[in-house]
DNA sequence: TCTAAGTGCGCG
DNA sequence: AAAGCGCGCACTTAGA
């Protein structure tokens, strides 16, 4: 069933337009309709019938409709989508499209959101109006029809921008956070909380650690002189760093390290942040989609990406509900696998354990030098360990190791490269083509050469990556995509049962309520978490066969069901 | 007094 | 201090 197209903006007038659009993105009719009666036009459309809705930023129109109980199942993000086309190496003729600059915008999303309900506030500062809006969707469709790639970057924006309307869900349902947890944990690591002064704890570590430098004065807080200190006591670091301070055996090394660690806890993630960030039981971070330029997401306030895996024992599902925590194992070599078609490395991969696939071919000699040897690979490593344990990767997988030497080769050179859907890395900038042909000048200098060559390996390990960790992020977004449809269709539980905190369009069904690159959490009601564990599964294997078709490759999940987040 | 850069550490 | 990618945040010092 063809799905009708409608793009939403605003009026010269300050009202909004809802124009319909053919399949060949012509304009049918027009509706215009006041402001304030947005959300109850696309709740009617919703109902009946599917839509894809045509926004220019969903970080700014999606909040006010998410809060007043309206969810939409497809949309279309103008920013988001302009972003990939702008930079995208299959797109020959892109009727005008790097000339839209005021749609470059590619800032990030509005922090908290949820008050934008005018249209014409979009923090991001790309056009909002509804003509403006239909100019840029219509250079877009016709980019990608001209594009070497038609399909895969079709499905690289619809997954773009599903993500968005993802992004923006997850912030409106926030992760389901106990508070009483939280505090329990930081009361037992730290002591209790105290008005002025640090916790008794972390006082006492660094009483300890001041006792072992016998200085009673030491900063503990100011790398400089605390590095000073630990000359003058005899400790000869280079550093104040954790791995390096453990390589000394000093009375003040331990307590130095237990300072830093509760000290840590204490300023990212203690009471301060947890008054800021966790309302109502639920943490709700900004998540930034494609803030990253491999298209990884970002987020912006409350390090929702960096909460540590000790915290999530505060992670609470609600009474009556629970969670379905998966994440995928091995995700970066899996895809590596798929896009360099590399059979071997597929075969090595079936099953649950890649690493322990690439033992049982012979490749090495262990599940750590395996490993060891298949992130080397991915990052460009060229020493130590790692880097010697490439050349047998090299023998037993040559299709994947060429992949990804290519890529970096292509980066060295200053070229491009792209995912597996077609978002292509950024142009390399003016002052590093400037270094690099001044290094090749008859007259360059030996610095000038040394500092060209060591930029050229940076650029190289970048596109290296950018290939393997950008068509990951590209399988997580189908991963996401799909799972959220397949939830929406569960059945809502009763009104007894609801959990207000979630917001109106999530309280009484499961749905997602956190995702950091290859891992998902969904808070469901109890009696639905077999399903929703099937659906997360399912989904997977979906994500697999909507980006790599046929090709022998799986996605193998750590699953669990639990009232916490903790991995088991 | 503000900003930028450095350091260190949390996450994948 | 990282060998080897991508981030955000807190704290500090240096500099305008």
């Amino acid at each position: 069933m063809a799905s009708d197209t409608v793009v939403v903006g605003r009026t010269a007038t300050g009202r909004v337009a809802l124009v319909s659009l053919r399949p060949d993105a012509e304009p049918l009719g027009t509706t215009e309709i006041d402001a304030d009666a947005l959300a109850d036009a696309v709740s009617a459309r919703e109902g009946a019938g599917e839509v894809r809705w045509i926004w220019a930023d969903t970080a700014a129109t999606y909040p006010p409709l998410l809060a007043v109980g309206v969810r939409v199942a497809r949309a279309w993000d103008l920013r988001l989508v302009h972003v990939i086309l702008r930079q995208a190496q299959a797109v020959a003729d892109d009727h005008g499209l790097r000339g839209a600059t005021e749609w470059d915008a590619d800032t990030a999303a509005p922090a908290g959101g949820d008050t934008l309900f005018d249209l014409g506030d979009s923090a991001s500062g790309v056009p909002d109006t509804a003509d403006a809006a239909v100019v840029e969707y219509r250079r877009q469709i016709a980019a990608i029809t001209s594009s070497e790639t038609p399909g895969a970057l079709r499905l690289l924006c619809a997954a773009e921008s599903a993500g968005a309307l993802v992004s923006v869900e997850l912030h409106a349902a926030g992760v389901p956070w106990s508070r009483a947890a939280h505090e329990e944990l930081l009361e037992s690591e730290l002591g209790a909380r105290r008005g002025g002064g640090l916790p008794a704890r972390i006082e006492q570590a660094a009483a300890t650690v001041r006792t072992a430098l016998g200085d009673p004065s030491a900063s503990l807080d100011s790398q400089p002189r605390l590095l000073r200190s630990l000359h003058r006591a005899g400790l000869l670091v280079q550093s104040t760093s954790r791995w390096e301070l453990a390589e000394h055996d000093h009375p003040a090394v331990a307590p130095l390290i237990a300072y830093k660690k509760l000290m840590r806890l204490y300023t990212a993630n203690g009471w301060a942040w947890l008054d800021e960030w966790v309302r109502d039981d639920r943490f709700r971070p900004v998540y930034v989609p494609a803030g990253v330029v491999t298209g990884r997401w970002a987020s912006s306030g409350g390090g929702a990406l960096q909460i540590p895996r000790s915290l999530r024992t505060a992670v609470r599902a609600d009474a009556g509900w629970t969670l379905v925590t998966a994440d995928v194992a091995q995700l970066e070599p899996r895809v590596l696998a798929a896009v360099s078609r590399d059979t071997a490395l597929a075969e090595a991969a079936s099953g649950r354990d890649l690493y322990a696939g690439i033992v049982e071919r012979g490749a090495v000699a262990s599940r750590a030098e395996a490993k060891l040897a298949m992130l080397g690979a991915m990052y460009g490593a060229t020493t130590g360990e790692s880097g010697r344990l490439l050349p047998r990767l090299r023998r037993t997988f040559p299709r994947a190791m060429q992949l990804v030497d290519d890529a970096a080769r292509t980066g060295e050179d200053g070229g491009v490269v792209h995912t597996w859907l077609g978002r292509t890395s950024p142009t390399a900038g003016e002052s590093w083509r400037e270094l690099q042909s001044r290094a090749s000048d008859a007259a360059a200098s030996g610095v000038d050469e040394t500092r060209a060559r060591r930029s050229a390996r940076d650029r190289g390990r970048f596109t290296r990556n950018f290939v393997v960790q950008g068509t990951a992020a590209e399988w997580a977004l189908a991963w996401l995509a799909d799972l959220r449809a397949r939830l929406a269709a569960l059945p809502e539980v009763d009104a007894t049962r609801a959990a207000p905190a979630s917001g109106p369009v999530f309280q009484r069904r499961p749905h997602l309520a956190f995702f950091l690159h290859d891992e998902i959490v969904v808070h469901t009601p109890l009696e639905h978490a077999d399903a929703v564990a099937e659906a997360v599964r399912e989904s997977a294997a979906s994500a697999g066969r909507l980006l790599f078709g046929t090709f022998p490759i799986d996605f193998p999940l750590d699953l669990r069901i639990g009232a916490t987040a903790e991995k088991g």
